[in-house]
DNA sequence: CGAGTCGTTGATTCTTTTCAAAGCCCGTGG
DNA sequence: CCACGGGCTTTGAAAAGAATCAACGACTCG
């Protein structure tokens, strides 16, 4: 899950690997004993409307979760990255899709065991409260960034977000490998191919990033970035 | 809480007030004998960065949440209606802030009482899973509409969305008051004041709304609007 | 090696924003 | 009671940022 805020410093991330381990102790025989779901590169692992009989947790890869108007419009609400819960809420159906976007193993919870052992033991409730509560803080700076920033901007944004959790995985947050294609990112940022592109170069040429390959980004100019992302100037301030 | 979903007829709500009374029947004396705090017309109830000490429920009034860039751009991320709950989540400061857009009161649950209780009772902490998971719903539903819709299918979402909610309270659907200003449209919306006002005359040339004042929009044609807010053809329908 | 997908770049168009100004509503006070 | 003032809304004209249309290049995989 990616927290796109405005103040990365002040986010104090829990670390997600921590929680899902926690709670794998705790966690009863019926959802500690399922098979894990492998899917592949652009396999859906549900769809929008589905009813909801497992919770999915992300082992292994990534995935797109992603909500489309009738004429196909698309816009990305979440990626999520190996740690993250896919699927919680209160609801009989999915209201989003979830799409791999590299190959990915998932673990599988059961919706309703789940909901039934949360409901005895309020230590997985609250797991899946504050997996909950970081999901809607997630969405909630998303927003702020697809309503309100520039393009730069919100590309900034990704890509800080991106090295936070490279961070938090304690992996170099300057080397940043994005799995998801131009057209993700534009579904992300509410963008086309074109615009996320040109501003890749934009921000190449500025020297602010590297772009070693077109899937891998590397920060020169982390501060750049943090200002961009800021939003003091409305991105005019390079 | 104002849900921006695609298909609103597939939306079932819950309504809000009924489960607002069922917690009220099990709360416990510290959360049921808290004093109803009163705010006026553009006050606030708290501030991004302040710590949570107590989570509010809407009783009169409209509260709108909204989340700001260093330089002034603000988003608003919801507008709360009565027996809508402000400010749940597991952090322990709000992520964003609460202005009162009309004369309200609120309901004071003290934050660490309501988890304590949540905590012991797992009606309670349903409850709240289930308040913070239609959040989540809004939350991704407005994310959609912000990122992928026109002006028009924009604005056409939000009356709409204000028009179901006038039905679930039993009122006329048909009639919908706007306790916020133009400019609290546009930042829900993310538009300008310009923007919103062009598009309210469009539809109004288009007899699909009349405007008797400024804050009280009548819906003439209901099926136009949903063809534009569904978006098959990127609001060109008209 | 060729087909196809993905990414980049260029030219043009268009929706929305920005800048500017006038109208309207409403409360206040003379 | 009506004039005045200020905030909110509407409308117009111009500008800009991103989208669209189009083409080319790069990389991957049968």
């Amino acid at each position: 899950m990616l927290a796109m805020t405005l103040s990365p410093e002040i986010d104090a991330r829990r670390p997600h690997f921590d929680t899902a381990a926690e709670t794998e102790g705790v966690l009863d025989n019926r959802i500690r004993r399922t098979a894990p779901k492998v899917v592949h590169e652009r396999e859906h692992v549900f769809f929008e409307g589905d009813p909801i009989d497992h919770i999915y947790q992300v082992e292994k890869g990534t995935v797109c979760l992603y909500k489309t108007l009738l004429d196909g419009r698309r816009q990305i609400i979440d990626f999520a990255y190996p740690g993250d819960f896919i699927g919680l809420g209160a609801g009989d159906d999915h209201v989003f899709s979830a799409q791999a976007i590299t190959a990915t193993r998932l673990r599988c919870l059961p919706a309703n065991a789940l909901h039934e052992v949360a409901w005895r033991n309020p230590d997985i409730g609250m797991q899946l409260y504050r997996a909950l509560s970081d999901q809607l803080r997630a969405a909630r700076g998303l927003l702020l960034t697809v309503g309100q920033r520039t393009a730069t901007e919100r590309l900034a944004m990704l890509l800080l977000a991106l090295s936070q959790r490279n961070k938090r995985d304690g992996t170099d947050g300057a080397r940043i490998a994005l799995p998801m294609t131009r057209a993700d990112i534009a579904d992300f940022l509410s963008l086309t191919v074109e615009t996320v592109s040109r501003t890749f170069t934009k921000l190449r040429q500025s020297k602010i990033i590297d772009l070693a390959q077109s899937s891998l980004v590397v920060i020169r100019d982390y501060h750049a970035l943090e200002q961009l992302a800021a939003g003091e100037t409305k991105g005019k301030a390079f």
